[in-house]
RNA sequence: GGAGGCUUAGCUCAGUUGGUUAGAGCACUUGCCUUACAAGCAAGGGGUCACAGGUCCGAGUCCUGUAGUCUCCACCA
């Protein structure tokens, strides 16, 4: 067998990969005697680097996927990169600018040629990134969201959007980054909270000594005003419905109207009222026939509708209108007040809400069938939770606004004829006008990111062509992914995947936390807090990391990332992989591997946990429970096979009878091999790395997944065996509260009721607990020697440990057991004298307290007897 | 304003449909270089499961309320 390092060193994951890669087992192909199991990984942004975040998102479906495949399933996951509109084209500008340059310089094409550039050069290192996680993923279908089949299906839909009415062009208040002058939906506006003030200003009424005072955040939108809003119901300013004020500082006439949108007791009870750069203002606009006057133009400065104020930024403006209405007498007072300002997701620009000619989704028609789904569990979110947010966003859903005035993206299929002004809307090219043969020019704009990724479940897979992996891969069976994502991708994939596939795309949403630092904190690039998985995978290895972002994880709940959990996970590792050693290295030329057919008790023993073990875990990873099945294999793998089955199977490892050395090391094999495919989807390297040294070249991401076997379950021999850990403990426990040096061996005298079983594990007692001669008394009267007592359920053992025995001790430690007996006791007759219990529980759990006191009894008897003896 | 999560050992967290004496890792105490592993072995200490009620034979788990804390949504000028 070949030699293994002392230490495990995770510089071989890179060759394993390749391994993997050579052997093409992560390809999945369309196979009707198969059931597909189809996961999509979401497509990482091309300007990205490789963070935590997506360390937990690929390790689960790496765990899942690997979980499938070997449970043989047709299993399909399936990667890409997206393109990322927005959040490229700022990086990309970013760049121009390091060379004093602007994109309007370079223009169009040029610009366009450099950010293809960047994607290969950027969307090939987060790929290679990803590979170093172990991702099992098939990289032959690897998918680009501007590709040209994921660029046809662009076009198919939203050809088909239009034509069926759900998109359509108009004149909206939407929200307008300034900085990246470009429209955004709702969903790419973050809000924040900004100290401010709130400016109390009076507005005259035309022909009156009389004035409204309103109250606002924002007066350099004043110069856009149309109207003041006060409260029909409202006895102080009712009056003032259908009067006329004057704008100060403009001389425009404006009415006021009543209106419930003004809120009673707020402010001042007068709202000014500015359709062009207010949502809310915008919809009262329309109630009462308002006009609209933009007086902040598209580059955050502003127009020419405002007069003296054009050309000054926003806050400048802010300013000199302050002092102007100062000056004019017309100020009243100055709040310091907090709200909460809308900012662009990619650059944190302060967003302006302004009209402007957009494409939008009519989302109503769409969202009623992507609820459905959800409510009738054709899709599910996991945990249940989630799918509150869901149905609240789904439910009160506005148009979604598709278009960007941007250059990177899916330009929108739109042709106008300057001519006649015909529009055209068409997957292919128009040059020439249907109407007046006049020339045609597409739309300039290009569409919001998240109009490609809402049809990657499909596009990915050839839509609009009908291929044999869209109908055999399509519905996916599960996505992954973090909760900040719900709205942007999750839902728009839903509703998308239903219009267009007559299916929702997946069955089941499983949503994961956010990875934290180690105090808590959100990771991020300002607060400098961030960890590079690359660093920890090159320190500890992926399979650390890995397993460290899934252990004992709840489902859907944030996890912190700390020096201590990589750490312990990292020595998870190295027990794994020096378990495997010392198997592996015991492995004689001669050995038959093949499992035993006689078996003994500890063999019984570790079967059956093992069983259980393969059966809870299977059940675990099947609901998606992740974190729970690494815990408990984690636990089997050293507590159990580690800390007891190796231990017990030295004696015959190491025995010159052959067939006895031969027996320990097929058994120690088989359980070990049984456990590296339990552990291969969580920790894929080392485990295929510790197969390859044994396996005559099989490769283990490709074996069968272990299955619960009724025939290895002996629940006598398992009852034996934890009865005789916990004698073992209770010696050493012994030895070591009497100081009992660790290398002297202590004869015992053994009362037992199974006699025959401790006999028969004598050699158990000799080896973990570091007993000499055993010898079989009836009763205590037999022994002459003064002795100190180990007292279990199954037996009695009686330790003479001659002069070592500290009287006062002793005594102590057996009141205190005597105490902890007698609670027992207590409790359960307690329990017992509740005639509602004896008469409602379930008859097994009442047969159970009946024999746990009886135990006790007899325990408590026993210890009695013991401290007179010391009376 | 609306919704949701969290509160369990010193710290970080598990705890699957209510059911033995509530678990793990780290930290801590004691003893060990025992021929797989000191990234280890053995033993041990440490918890009124936030608080108050309720349902039930039985509650960390279900219900109601309170407090603290975090997050999301909406956004009232």
């Amino acid at each position: 067998m070949e030699e293994m390092d002392k230490v495990y060193n995770p510089s071989f994951e890179k060759r394993i990969y390749e391994k993997w890669m050579r052997g093409k087992y992560f390809e999945a192909h369309v196979n009707p005697e198969k059931e597909p199991f189809t996961i999509m990984m979401p497509p990482p942004n091309i300007t990205g680097q490789l963070h935590m975040g997506h360390a937990l998102d690929e390790t689960m479906q790496d765990i899942l996927t690997r979980f499938k495949r070997m449970n043989g399933y047709e299993a399909l996951w399936l990667p890409g990169t997206d393109h990322a509109s927005i959040a490229t084209e700022v990086k990309i500008i970013e760049k121009l600018k390091e060379e004093g340059l602007t994109k309007e310089e370079i223009g169009r094409e040029e610009f366009l040629r450099r950010a293809w550039q960047w994607k290969e050069q950027y969307g090939g290192r987060i790929v290679e990134q990803l590979k170093g996680l172990g991702v099992s993923c098939d990289w032959s279908k690897e998918a680009f969201t501007m590709d040209e089949n994921l660029s046809s299906a662009v076009k198919e839909v939203f050809v088909k959007y239009y034509k069926k009415g759900l998109i359509y062009r108009g004149s909206r208040i939407i929200n307008w980054c300034p900085e990246c002058k470009t429209a955004l939906s709702d969903a790419e506006v973050e809000y924040e909270e900004q100290q401010s003030n709130l400016w109390y200003y009076k507005y005259p009424i035309k022909g009156e000594d009389d004035a409204i005072v309103i109250a606002t955040t924002r007066p350099e939108t004043m110069l856009g005003d149309t109207a003041v809003a006060v409260n029909p119901k409202d006895e102080k300013m009712a009056k003032y419905i259908g009067k006329t004020v004057v704008l100060p500082l403009v001389g425009r006439e404006i009415p006021v109207v009543g209106d419930d949108y003004c809120e009673i007791g707020f402010g001042t009870g007068a709202v000014k009222i500015t359709p062009a750069h207010d949502p809310n203002d915008f919809e009262l606009g329309l109630r009462h026939n308002l006009p609209i006057i933009i007086v902040i133009g598209e580059d955050g400065l502003m127009n020419e509708n405002a007069g003296k104020y054009q050309g000054l930024d926003r806050l400048a403006a802010r300013k000199r209108i302050v002092e102007d209405l100062t000056a004019l007498d017309l100020m009243v007072k100055i709040e310091p007040y907090a709200h909460n300002v809308g900012t662009c997701y990619r650059c944190g620009e302060t967003v302006e809400s302004l009209v402007s000619k957009q494409w939008f989704v009519k989302m109503k028609p769409l969202a009623e069938p992507a609820i459905k789904a959800v409510q009738t569990k054709k899709t599910e979110f996991i945990p249940q939770r989630f799918e509150k947010i869901y149905y609240n966003w789904m439910e009160n859903i506005k148009d979604w606004c598709i278009s960007r005035q941007l250059w990177w993206g899916h330009r929108i299929p739109a042709y106008y004829c300057d001519d006649c002004g015909e529009m055209v809307v068409s997957k292919n090219d128009v040059d020439v006008c249907p109407k007046c043969g006049g020339k045609m020019r597409q739309d300039e704009d290009v569409l919001d990111t998240w109009f490609s990724s809402a049809l990657w479940p499909f596009s990915t897979l050839g839509y609009p062509k009908k291929t044999k992996n869209l109908s055999y891969f399509y519905p996916t069976t599960a996505l992954v992914t973090g909760y900040d994502i719900i709205f942007f991708w999750v839902a728009r994939m839903i509703f998308s995947g239903i219009e267009f596939m007559g299916e929702p795309p997946f069955s089941d949403v499983i949503m994961h936390g956010l990875v934290r630092d180690a105090q808590g904190r959100k990771m991020s690039k300002s607060l400098g807090n961030g960890i590079d998985p690359l660093e920890i995978v090159n320190n500890y290895g992926a399979d650390a990391l890995r397993f460290s972002l899934i252990n004992g994880v709840a489902p859907g709940s944030d996890t912190r990332f700390s020096k201590e959990k990589i750490e312990s996970c990292r020595n998870f590792v190295n027990k794994l992989w020096n378990a495997s050693r010392f198997v592996i290295m015991n492995i004689k030329e001669d050995d038959d591997l093949t499992m035993p057919t006689r078996l003994n008790g500890a063999d019984k023993w570790i079967l059956t946990r093992l069983n259980d073990v393969i059966k809870e875990v299977t059940v675990n990873l099947n609901k998606y429970e992740m974190g729970m099945a690494a815990a408990k294999l984690y636990d089997f793998t050293w507590s159990e096979f580690c800390d007891w089955y190796i231990e017990m199977s030295k004696n015959a490892l190491y025995s010159d009878n052959k067939a006895q050395h031969n027996h320990a090391v097929s058994m120690l094999v088989y359980v070990l091999t049984e456990i590296l495919k339990l552990l291969h989807p969580f920790i894929p390297f080392v485990t295929e790395e510790i197969y390859s040294k044994y396996s005559n070249g099989r490769v283990l991401m490709v074996e069968e997944w272990p299955t619960f076997n009724k025939k290895f379950v002996f629940r006598k021999e398992e009852a034996n065996f934890e009865g005789l850990k916990e004698i073992v403990v209770a010696i050493r426990n012994i030895r070591n509260e009497m100081n009992v040096a660790p290398s002297k061996r202590v004869n015992a005298y053994v009362i037992a009721k199974d006699e025959k079983f401790i006999a028969s594990a004598v050699t158990y007692l000799n080896k973990l607990a570091g007993v000499g001669d055993v010898k079989f008394v009836k009763s205590k009267e037999e022994i002459s020697e003064r002795t100190t007592a180990v007292v279990t359920h199954d037996a009695e053992i009686l330790i003479p440990l001659g002069e070592l025995i500290d009287e006062k001790k002793e005594i102590e430690r057996i009141n205190a057991e005597i105490a902890e007996t007698e609670a027992i006791i207590k409790k359960t007759q307690a329990l017992l004298a509740n005639t509602a219990f004896v008469a409602k529980a379930p008859q097994k759990l009442v047969d159970n307290e009946r024999e746990k006191l009886e135990k006790a009894q007899d325990k408590l008897e026993k210890l009695k007897d013991k401290l007179n003896m010391f009376a």
